[in-house]
RNA sequence: GCGCCCGUAGCUCAGUCGGAUAGAGCGUCGGCCUCCGGAGCCGAAGGUCAGAGGUUCGAGUCCUCUCGGGCGCGCCA
C-alpha cells in the first residue's frame, strides 16, 4: 500500500537476516532507522541510514555494514539498483513498474487512500475555537478554528478516534460584563437614557437585538431593579444569542463540533469541587501565599493566603491559585474540572488549540492534566500565532475599543470558505501569518489555493473531454488497465510525488501539522501542471490520444489517481476540490 | 527579571522523529499560447540558515550562551 513502508520492511528484513547469520548482534534498536526519498534524485528513489545508525551498536564500520545490507537488499522485488554511498547510506532505485502499480492502489482505495492506523484507535479530544461567547467570531479566531478542524480531519484519517470539542466560557466575569452591556442597551431601548457605554463593557451592536428580545418578552420589568436580579438572566440571554451567532460563523467555515461543554454547567454540577477533592486526596492542594509577580510593579499587591494547586510538582514555575480572594473559583479551577471531564469521557490524548497569548497558561494546564489523569492522559497544547491583517499591503489594526473589528463571517463571505481555510493552513501554527484581505479577494495567483484547485479542475476537464470522446473513465475500470505506456520522466515524477501521500499523512499527523498538506498539494499540483504543459510542446505526451486508446486509458488512470490524491488532501483541509474554475 | 514562541533568498515562508550539493511562491530578468483550460510552463540571478561554542560519522534541525523580535507573568478569561 505504501511504498515507503514496504521499503522499511525490506530493510528490517535485511537487518534480521544479518542478525540470523551472526553478522549483527541481536537486540538492536531499529527505531532510529529512517527511510526517505533523498533530496537529490541522483541518489535514487529511496535511501536508508540503517548502516549509519546501527554501526556503533554493531561495532562495525558504517560503509562495511552498508555493503552487507546492500547485499541483502539486492534482488528484492521491484528494486533494480542498490548503491552504497559514503558515509554509509544505502540508496535504492525502484522499477518504474512499482510506481505505476500505485495507480490501481489509489483508484481502489479512493477516498481512503492515505488512511493509516497511526493512532490505533486512540481516543483524542481536540478542543479548538472555544471563543468567549461575548461576541461573534472575529478573523483572528479563524486561524485556530481552521487549524483545529483540519487537525481533527487529519487525525481521524490517521486512525485516531477524534472528538471535536468547544468549551463555552460562560461562567466568568466577562459574562457579567456582557450582562451589564445588554442591560445598558435595554435601558436605551426603553428610553431610560443611561449615557455612554461605560469603560469595560461591550459596545457591540450585536447585543442590541438581545436587549430587544428581552424588551419584547419582559417589557420594562427589569428597569430600575437591582443588578443581582437581572444579572444572570441577562447574561444567559447574551450567551445564548452569541452562541447561536458563533455556530453560524462556524457553519460558514464548514466547522462542526461534536461536543459543546458549558463552563457554567460544570460549575453548577459541582464538578470543580469534585476535581479539587480528587487533587486534595493526592496532597496537591494547599492554602498558601504566593510571592508577588516579578518584573511588574503592582501598587495594590497584598500577600493573601489562597487555595493553591501544587503545579510546581509537575514542572510549573509557581503554584497556581484556585480561589480568588473574594472566594470565587478561578478560571483555572474551572479548567481543572473541564479537563478532568474530558479525561473521564475517555480521551487519553487531549489537544488544546489556543491563541499565542495563552502561552503562559500551558505549563500549569499540563501539570493539571498529569495530576488529574494520573499520568495516563497527555495534554498537547498547540498555540496559534497571530494573523496579521493587511488591506492592499497596508497593515490593518483591529481595535475593539474603536469598534474596528473584522468579523470572521464577513471575511469568509467575501473571500470564500475555501480560500480562507487554505490560506490559514499555509503556515505552521507557531509562525505568524500574513493575511491580505485585498490580495485574497483579487483571487490572484498569489493564492496557492487556486493553483491546487486548478490542477484538480484541469484533470476534471480532461475527463469531460474523455467522456465526450467515448473513453473509459470509470475509476474501477481504469484500475485494471495496462500501464506500461507511462514511461516519460515527467509522468514517473508525478507518480512518485503521488505515492508520497501516505507518508505525508503519517508525518503530518505525528507532528500535528496539517499545514504540510497544503505544501504537499502545491508540489503535487506543480508536477501535474508541468506535465500538462509538456503536452503542449510534445503532442505525444497529451493525455487524450485519438489514435492510441491503450495509452490514453493508462494516462486517464494516472490522472484519476492524481485527482483522487488532490481531492483527499483538500478534503482533509476542508477545502472543496472544485471541478471547474469560475 | 523570569517563562514560552520565533529569527532561513529583496519580501512572505517550507525544510521529512538530525542525513548527502538548503527549497517554493512573490518580486526582478529572459523565454513558451494554430493544439486536452496560460489562474499554466521553462530558464536565470539571488544564502556566512541572526552570532558563538558544544554533541554527532553527519546540525537549518539537538544542547548552552549572546543578540534581535513577539507573547505572557496573583484574586482576567
Amino acid at each position: 500500500m505504501n511504498l515507503f513502508a514496504d521499503f522499511r520492511d525490506t530493510v528490517a528484513a535485511a537487518v534480521a537476516a544479518l542478525q540470523e547469520r551472526g553478522e549483527l548482534p541481536p537486540d538492536l534498536d531499529l527505531e532510529r532507522i529512517s527511510v526517505e526519498p533523498p533530496r537529490d534524485p541522483a541518489h535514487g528513489h529511496m535511501a536508508t541510514n540503517a548502516a549509519l545508525v546501527l554501526a556503533r551498536a554493531a561495532r562495525r564500520r558504517p560503509m562495511e555494514l552498508a555493503e552487507l545490507l546492500a547485499g541483502e537488499i539486492t534482488g528484492a522485488e521491484g528494486i533494480i539498483e542498490v548503491r552504497v554511498a559514503p558515509p554509509g547510506f544505502v540508496n535504492v532505485r525502484l522499477a518504474d513498474e512499482l510506481w505505476r502499480r500505485q495507480i490501481p492502489v489509489v483508484l481502489r482505495a479512493g477516498a481512503d487512500y492515505g488512511r493509516c492506523d497511526l493512532g490505533r484507535g486512540r481516543p483524542v479530544n481536540d478542543e479548538y475555537c472555544s471563543a468567549n461567547p461575548t461576541g461573534p467570531l472575529h478573523v483572528g479566531h479563524g486561524r485556530g478554528t481552521v487549524y483545529g478542524d483540519a487537525l481533527a480531519n487529519l487525525l481521524d484519517f490517521a486512525g485516531y478516534r477524534v472528538t471535536r470539542e468547544y468549551y463555552i466560557n460562560d461562567g466568568g466575569a466577562q459574562i457579567e460584563a456582557m450582562a451589564r452591556s445588554v442591560h445598558h442597551r435595554y435601558r436605551e431601548l426603553l428610553g431610560d437614557d443611561p449615557g455612554p457605554m461605560p469603560e469595560g463593557l461591550y459596545p457591540l451592536e450585536e447585543l442590541v437585538p438581545v436587549a430587544k428580545a428581552i424588551v419584547e418578552r419582559d417589557g420594562d420589568r427589569w428597569l430600575g431593579r437591582p443588578e443581582e436580579e437581572w444579572l444572570e438572566p441577562f447574561g444567559r440571554a447574551g450567551v445564548e444569542a452569541m452562541m447561536v451567532r458563533i455556530r453560524e460563523d462556524l457553519a460558514a467555515l464548514g466547522v462542526r463540533h461534536d461536543v459543546f461543554t458549558s463552563e457554567r454547567e460544570l460549575i453548577a454540577a459541582g464538578r470543580i469541587e469534585e476535581a479539587i477533592a480528587f487533587l486534595e486526596e493526592k496532597g496537591l492542594v494547599y492554602t498558601g501565599t504566593l510571592p508577588p509577580p516579578k518584573g511588574r510593579t503592582m501598587e495594590d499587591w497584598e500577600p493573601t493566603p489562597q487555595l493553591l494547586f501544587r503545579s510546581t510538582a509537575f514542572g510549573d514555575d509557581v503554584d497556581r491559585p484556585l480561589r480568588r480572594s473574594n472566594g470565587a473559583w478561578t478560571y483555572f479551577a474551572a479548567d481543572l474540572a473541564y479537563h478532568l471531564d474530558k479525561i473521564r469521557r475517555g480521551a487519553d490524548l487531549l489537544i488544546d488549540v489556543w491563541g499565542a497569548d495563552h502561552g503562559g497558561y500551558v505549563k500549569r494546564m499540563q501539570a493539571a492534566v498529569q495530576a488529574l489523569g494520573e499520568g495516563r492522559a497527555e495534554l498537547v497544547v498547540k498555540l496559534c500565532q497571530l494573523v496579521h491583517l493587511y488591506a492592499g499591503g497596508e497593515p490593518l489594526k483591529m481595535s475593539k475599543r474603536a469598534g474596528r473589528i473584522v468579523w470572521l463571517r464577513d471575511v469568509v463571505e467575501e473571500v470564500g470558505r475555501d480560500v480562507f481555510r487554505f490560506i490559514m493552513l499555509t503556515r505552521k501554527n507557531d509562525a505568524p501569518l500574513e493575511f491580505d484581505l485585498e490580495k485574497v479577494v483579487e483571487q490572484s495567483k498569489d493564492n496557492p489555493v487556486f493553483y491546487v484547485q486548478y490542477a484538480h479542475a484541469r484533470i476534471c476537464s480532461v475527463f469531460r473531454n474523455a467522456e465526450e470522446a467515448g473513453c473509459e473513465t470509470d475509476p474501477a475500470a481504469l484500475a485494471e488497465v495496462p500501464l506500461d505506456g507511462l514511461r516519460d520522466p515527467a509522468e514517473l515524477d508525478l507518480l512518485r510525488q503521488m505515492a508520497g501521500w501516505p507518508r505525508l499523512v503519517e508525518g503530518a499527523a505525528r507532528s500535528f501539522e496539517p499545514h504540510r498538506i497544503a505544501f504537499y498539494l502545491h508540489d503535487l499540483a506543480g508536477a501535474f501542471h508541468a506535465l500538462w504543459t509538456r503536452g503542449k510542446e510534445e503532442p505525444e505526451l497529451r493525455f487524450l490520444l485519438a489514435g492510441n486508446p491503450g495509452l490514453t486509458a493508462a494516462r486517464l488512470a494516472m490522472l484519476a489517481a492524481v485527482r483522487t490524491v488532490i481531492a483527499n488532501g483538500l478534503r482533509l483541509m476542508g477545502v472543496t476540490p472544485v471541478e471547474e474554475m469560475h
